[in-house]
DNA sequence: CCGCATCCTTACCGATACTG
DNA sequence: CAGTATCGGTAAGGATGCGG
C-alpha cells in the first residue's frame, strides 16, 4: 500500500506523458468517434500544424493507443484509428474535460 | 450537444492547466492527505527546488485547489491545505493514476 | 495526399545566491 | 522557516520549404 503511495506521481505522469501534449485531447477525441485519414484530421484540429499533427501521432501509435494503416491507392491514403487499449483512455478525457467544465463554470 | 464538442480540447486543456505541471500531481496528492507546512511539503517531494514548490503553490492558490494560511510564530509558520473546490480533483488524479498503471503492466 | 527536415521562438524548469 | 531574484539550459512547439 505504500508501494501504491510512492509510485503515484510516477503513474500519474505516465498517463499525462501519452496525452499531456498540446493537441493529443483532440485527436484522440476525434479518433474515438471513428477513423480518420490525416487530411480529414488535419481539418477537424484547427491550426495545428502538419509537423504536430504528424508527431503526435507518431507518439500515440508508439504508446499503442492509435493505429496506422496505409492504403494503397494514388495518391497514397494513409488511415488512422484509436485501437481497442486506446479507448481505454476515454473515460480518463471524460474526468478531465468534466472537471474542466466545473472549474470553468466555478470561474 | 455539438457546442459540447467544439469545447472538448478547450475542457481538457483547463484542467491541464491545473494539475499538468512537473510536481502539482505529487503536491495535490500530498495535500490531499493532510495540510503541510512549507517545509514538510519540500521534503515530502524529492528533488523539487524551493522555486519551484513555490510558484507551483502559488498558481494552485490562485486556481482555489490550494489554501494557504499564515501562522503568527517566531519563525513565522505557514501551512498549505487543499481546499473543499480542490478536492473535487482527487478522482481525476485517481483516473490519470489507474490509467498510468494500466499503461505501464502493458509494457 | 502524406510526410520529412530545418530553423527559430518560447515556456518551463533548474541552479544559485540572497532576505526578513 | 519561508520566501525572492536572477540567470541560463532544455525541450516543446511553430514556420516554412522540399519530396515521394
Amino acid at each position: 500500500m505504500e508501494r501504491e503511495r510512492d509510485h503515484y506521481r510516477c503513474l500519474v505522469d505516465v498517463a499525462l506523458e501519452v496525452i499531456g501534449a498540446k493537441w493529443k485531447p483532440l485527436i484522440i477525441h476525434h479518433l474515438c468517434r471513428k477513423p480518420h485519414r490525416f487530411r480529414e484530421l488535419e481539418r477537424k484540429v484547427p491550426f495545428i500544424t502538419r509537423k504536430m499533427l504528424i508527431q503526435h501521432l507518431r507518439e500515440l501509435e508508439r504508446h499503442g493507443v492509435v493505429s496506422r494503416e496505409i492504403r494503397p491507392a494514388r495518391p497514397v491514403q494513409v488511415e488512422y484509428a484509436i485501437t481497442e487499449y486506446g479507448q481505454t483512455l476515454y473515460p480518463v478525457l471524460q474526468a478531465l474535460s468534466d472537471w474542466g467544465k466545473l472549474h470553468l463554470e466555478k470561474g
